[in-house]
DNA sequence: GGCACGATGTGA
DNA sequence: CACATCGTGCCG
């Protein structure tokens, strides 16, 4: 079949996840449901960085749930959490270097577990690549939105100094004063 | 608005 | 047993 030309392939997420996640804002998830295309901003993430990192996955070194982050940049990671909903991870970096980019929000639906129930993004997509996948794929529109950063949500168990890091990226909307 | 709580399945 | 969450019910 015939790739979009806006697609974004490796080159854009096979650098370090703190260079991926800030950029992923403004960029375009489209996705592919029976016949119908949709495509959403993303308008928040969070960066998970290697095995020392507390609140990563990888924490907990190479397992079964946890192989596709240790693959290259653009790989899917998908998990089930509090047994009903799904996280949509896009992995980065190079090979053997375990991080990821949990999506928490686009356009419309903010909250990682409403825009992958919205979306019908389940385990299914565990280990797809979105640079050659015909269902899910991110596209480059060139918009540059301002970004707000914040610490990570739902991760106090991870303790310092991880708890802490500036890792959250979200788009910035003009303020009422 | 904000807080407490429980749903619910899986990996380690 | 904890968990990168969310909807509901209650408060007042």
């Amino acid at each position: 079949m015939i790739l979009p030309l806006k697609r974004i392939h490796e080159s854009f997420f096979c650098r370090d996840v703190l260079e991926v996640a800030p950029d992923l804002i403004g960029k375009v998830l489209v996705i592919k449901n029976d016949k119908t295309i949709s495509e959403f901003m993303i308008t928040e993430v969070e960066a998970y960085r290697g095995e020392e990192d507390k609140a990563c996955h990888a924490n907990k070194g190479r397992t079964g749930r946890t192989e596709i982050m240790y693959h290259s940049g653009g790989h899917i990671y998908v998990y089930l959490i509090y047994g009903m909903y799904w996280m949509l991870n896009f992995v980065t970096g190079n090979k053997d270097e375990p991080q990821a980019v949990l999506i928490r929000g686009i356009e419309g639906f903010d909250g990682p577990g409403k825009l992958t129930k919205q979306l019908k993004i389940d385990g299914s997509f565990y280990g797809e690549n979105l640079c050659y996948s015909d269902r899910l794929w991110i596209e480059d529109r060139k918009q540059k939105p301002d970004i707000e950063i914040s610490k990570r949500i739902g991760i106090d168990y991870a303790g310092d100094p991880w708890v802490s890091k500036p890792w959250n990226f979200r788009i910035s909307y003009p303020k009422n004063c």
